[in-house]
DNA sequence: GTCTATAGGCAGATAGAC
DNA sequence: GTCTATCTGCCTATAGAC
């Protein structure tokens, strides 16, 4: 369990994060933010390291408890991708992008133990999505030629991609319109 | 004209911009990159912002000159997507980004005079794929519904992305697979 | 758990000699 | 054009009081 405290600390930062980047904000950032002093900050998270680990890790799990529920609520595979890409979209609704997006791109400037957690991350969303994209395949709701981890891997780029160039433009119309006629573009008869 | 020992600067400032990001350089690791000080390069660019925004103007200067480059060869359309996606696989060679997918991430934190330059490369991006993808049409080698707009955005946000995913797993060859299986999709009988 | 205080380093930027 | 020297400010991180 975490502290009430430790949680707030990771609620800033993975909005900072999310929209300045991991070496764009602070632990005085996150301290002003939430009314402390940044040595309260090194005592929930000793180094900036730590924060990004257990930054990343939550994210990810956050992503398995949303998919978990797709899956729960009897969501068939269109569905459930939708569920999927709209996590994405949620975060343009809030001006920023997909934690790992950002930090994947800033991979070579991260401590080595949160580039690896961004890593699972994708591997995460790889494997998650190929699975759906098989089983809609056999369900017969979807239409693809080749391995499933082929469109798989074409939405999580066209996902992160998207999320970028929408933002980046300051028009969140275009992720809709590239998101949508992808998922069109999968159905059979689509 | 820019003098020579501008030009090195803007060579090394990309390489590390899209490495890195544009928070991950300094003057002085430009300066010991071409063996001058910091000051030297203060001369050639007063302010950081004036250094990004001459690194993104020179990076979409390259990018006009490659893609006329392709239409001068008189490549036809399908050849002409393939060179521009060559670009981007380009920088995956030298584990690089984007150096506009990777200043488009960090937009927050980034000078806002860059951050327009970065949106001009967007634009610009998009409004050539999205002619191609109308003359392809019209040749007949395309085939796709609705807006040109929206494979021209696809198409961008799937290479953005793909760098960032690919670079993070290590694996050039899930672009290949991504980009090469998109443009398949596009073509008429495909 | 949070505070004050501070160490030690690196950042962008400028002044002025050569 | 490049240099030395320096200013000012921010960063991560720690020691030790409360």
């Amino acid at each position: 369990m975490r502290s009430e405290t430790a949680e707030l600390v990771l609620d800033v930062a993975q909005s900072l994060a999310q929209t300045r980047g991991f070496k764009g904000f602070s632990f005085r950032d996150l301290a002003a933010a939430i009314g402390v002093k940044s040595a309260s900050i090194h005592y929930h998270f000793p180094s900036k390291a730590d924060l990004g680990v257990a930054l990343v890790r939550r994210y990810r799990e956050g992503f398995e408890d949303s998919l978990r529920e797709a899956e729960a609520r009897g969501a068939a595979v269109p569905g459930r991708l939708k569920a999927f890409v709209e996590i994405f979209r949620a975060s343009l609704d809030e001006d920023r992008l997909c934690l790992c997006g950002m930090l994947g791109a800033e991979r070579d400037s991260l401590p080595p133990d949160v580039a690896a957690e961004v890593r699972d991350f994708f591997i995460f969303c790889e494997d998650w999505l190929a699975t759906q994209m098989k089983q809609g395949r056999q369900d017969g709701c979807l239409d693809f030629t080749g391995a499933p981890q082929v469109p798989a891997l074409q939405l999580l780029a066209l996902l992160e991609g998207g999320l970028v160039v929408a933002r980046s433009l300051g028009d969140p119309a275009r992720f809709d319109k590239a998101t949508a006629c992808f998922l069109r573009g999968l159905k059979s008869g689509g």
